[in-house]
DNA sequence: ACTATATGTCAAATATATTTTACTTTTTGT
DNA sequence: ACAAAAAGTAAAATATATTTGACATATAGT
């Protein structure tokens, strides 16, 4: 999996810490570094959540071509 | 959760059954009717797979209000 | 250089998505 | 009405997402 950029930039927008976001949507710190390193694919409730906190769409944050 | 009409509906678009997407995608026919009928969330990747296989994003599919 | 905060990473434990098998009910076609 | 395919549902087993705790590295401020 790829690295998630979309999700660093957006944060960075709402100048928002990893472990702020996370906290926000209810996970643990680690997790959210995992998900922005692309390292396991969260589910699409979680993936909803962090779309809704950082003002953007789950194709803005997490589509992913081929 | 809710149930998941616009799937259904992608579905009859493509005219195909649970059964044909659920192996267009890999996983168990249950699994793919577990998932219109909003009984648990799929993972991110999975959800991007069922937006491949209709021609939908992931906007159309399995974004949800509140 | 020093301190604090933010980020990256790992291993073991836990929660939950997904599979498998099996059965019931709906729908569709003849 | 009948048969076949499609859809709905449930319980037990398995795979994997997520947590927890702990430690390492990087980054920013003084």
């Amino acid at each position: 999996m790829a690295r998630n950029i979309a999700i660093k930039v957006a944060r960075a927008e709402k100048d928002m810490t990893q472990k702020a976001l996370a906290e926000a949507v209810g996970i643990s710190r680690q997790t959210m570094n995992a998900i922005e390193q692309g390292e396991y694919n969260p589910t699409i409730k979680l993936c909803r959540s962090i779309c809704r906190v950082l003002g953007k769409s789950l194709d803005d944050l997490f589509w992913e071509e081929d």
